[in-house]
DNA sequence: ACCGCAATAT
DNA sequence: AATATTGCGG
């Protein structure tokens, strides 16, 4: 509070007369700048020795207005210890050192501004700026929730708080606290021009900060979307025409996804990019790596390692949810994995189901797809396995070529070869061959593996069986044969049996349904007869309801 | 608000 | 190739 709004609206012909303070590491440069500012009639104190300089302001703080320090380079800490003292002086900082950490540091450190020497007239005409900006937002508070996070990644980024920050507690993340006076400067070329160095990283949708939507989702996903929110409060922000610094902040920003890499959490998460900082030049005071787990706030979703591990807890929380209640929702509360969040279930869960399916080739999936309406479409998908059994008369491969099963790769990548996908969710039509996911002794793949149980499926709900009427013969003869042929998988067995439940019913409701996959057969007659073979003569009455 | 799917992006 | 994102319909 050097200067207050009053100060300034009494101050005739500000900016002249404004207090400068000028630390320089020697005399010569020194003697180099003070007439420069003299030239704009700034009244300026000359330092060169930073404690003379830190005491001048302790002893009369009142009396600068602003300082202009040097970060030297040779000397440790030389020019720091002045900007992290003179909390309530707007301070630029200087340097011939272009590198851009150190334009950070200072930055981060609550310099007002940096600028690259030399010190042309141009670059101190404006210095004045500061302090108007400091007077009408010394009060107010300026470093918004919204900023935080970004001054945590930035932070994070040069690992201030390894280097010279003991008195600085700011950043740690408390206090965004007006308090401390320092606040952005207006963004100077150089600073633009530093930053975007940064960005050539690997962030290609940093340059739309903007609104990316998913502000939807508050719900319970605790997860990462705190920079989300710091993209919207910035872009909000910057429509203040009082913030001058819309650039910088969203550069700003823009680091701070760069710096992403941390999480905190269990192995969720690959971590793929730290090369954020290797733009950085040669800073060495802060040049270690950035550990990752400084930031909380990391920015945009971070892919998803789906571990065996992970796909295993997936895939137990959808068995003890039952194929019913398998939603997304759901089993992200089973799983119980901090920082997975529902889409990445979703994702995965699609994933997953659509191998359980073994979606056919489009080719095939086109002739018997629009036959119907949406909901016959969606009840061919999801009953063309059973419809695929075999009839007698014709060979399966013909109808229902035999897709190929990957298995789960294992992250580490050794097993990488190995199919991944797990059991098709209703193997029974295919040749045994292709069930690559048997279970392979020696590999510890097959529980993990699609669709494969990793812990006993729950023995009791076999919900077709719920439906004393509908087992008819198909149902009955099927699902022995499938046992017979099948035991290792009483999911699968469970599958298919709710496949054929519903089938059954779908039949039974709805005999004048043409069935899927071009099978003449059993069709509607066959059923029927199978049905009254088995003694089943009553029919529902096929209401399209039931 | 969420689910599921398909298409598309990364 | 595996995931994420998006758009759409429900």
């Amino acid at each position: 509070m050097v200067c207050t709004v009053n100060d300034l609206q009494q101050w005739k012909d500000f900016p002249k007369g404004l207090k400068v303070l000028l630390l320089e590491g020697d005399a010569t440069s020194a003697a180099e700048i003070k007439p420069k500012l003299e030239a704009m009639d700034y009244n300026v104190s000359a330092f060169c020795d930073e404690n003379e300089a830190l005491s001048a302001i302790s002893s009369r703080s009142e009396s600068f207005h602003i300082a202009i320090v040097e970060v030297s380079i040779n000397s440790g800490q030389g020019g720091f210890k002045f900007l992290e003292n003179a909390k309530d002086l707007p301070t630029i900082m200087t340097s011939n050192d272009h590198c851009l950490s150190t334009m950070m540091k200072c930055i981060a450190l609550g310099a007002v501004e940096f600028l690259h020497k030399p010190l042309s007239e141009d670059k101190l005409r404006n210095i004045w700026q500061h302090v108007v900006h400091k007077a009408f937002n010394a009060s107010a508070s300026v470093m918004s929730e919204s900023l935080k996070p970004v001054k945590e990644s930035v932070v994070s980024m040069l690992q201030l708080q390894t280097d010279n920050e003991q008195q600085e507690s700011t950043y740690t993340d408390d206090d965004p606290d007006p308090g401390s006076d320092k606040y952005p400067a207006p963004s100077t070329p150089q600073l633009n021009q530093g930053l975007r160095l940064m960005d050539d990283g690997d962030c290609p949708e940093q340059t739309n900060c903007s609104i990316e939507k998913e502000s939807g989702e508050h719900d319970g996903e605790g997860e990462s979307k705190s920079v989300e929110t710091t993209c919207e409060n910035l872009n909000s922000e910057s429509n203040n025409p009082n913030e001058p610094m819309n650039t910088e902040k969203t550069l700003v920003k823009n680091l701070a996804e760069g710096s992403r890499d941390g999480n905190h959490d269990s192995s969720v998460y690959k971590h793929t990019n730290d090369k954020v900082l290797s733009s950085d030049d040669g800073n060495t005071k802060s040049s270690n790596k950035v550990d990752s787990c400084t930031l909380k706030a990391h920015r945009k979703k971070m892919k998803i390692d789906w571990t065996p591990e992970l796909h295993k807890k997936f895939v137990k929380a959808v068995e003890q949810l039952g194929l019913d209640q398998a939603i997304p929702s759901r089993i992200l509360d089973l799983m119980k994995v901090e920082g997975l969040t529902r889409h990445n279930v979703a994702s995965h869960l699609q994933k997953y189901r659509m191998h359980k399916r073994q979606i056919l080739p489009k080719e095939e999936g086109r002739k018997w797809l629009n036959q119907r309406d949406q909901m016959q479409r969606s009840y061919c998908l999801q009953q063309r396995p059973i419809m695929a059994f075999p009839p007698p008369n014709h060979s399966n491969h013909t109808l229902s070529p035999a897709p190929v099963y990957p298995v789960w790769r294992q992250s580490g990548g050794q097993a990488a070869a190995m199919p991944v996908w797990g059991p098709p969710g209703y193997p029974l039509w295919h040749p045994t061959e292709s069930w690559h996911w048997k279970p392979l002794p020696g590999l510890q793949m097959h529980a993990d593996a699609w669709g494969c149980p990793v812990l006993p499926p729950p023995q009791a709900p076999l919900p077709c069986f719920s439906y004393p009427l509908n087992v008819p013969g198909m149902h009955h003869t099927s699902a022995v044969d499938y046992k017979s042929i099948m035991p290792q998988s009483s999911l699968d067995l469970h599958l298919a049996e709710e496949v054929v439940d519903k089938v059954v019913k779908e039949a039974i409701s709805k005999p004048w349904l043409p069935l899927p996959l071009g099978l003449k057969p059993p069709s509607t007659d066959s059923v029927l007869a199978e049905l009254s073979r088995k003694g089943i003569s009553t029919i529902p009455p096929c209401s399209k309801g039931s």
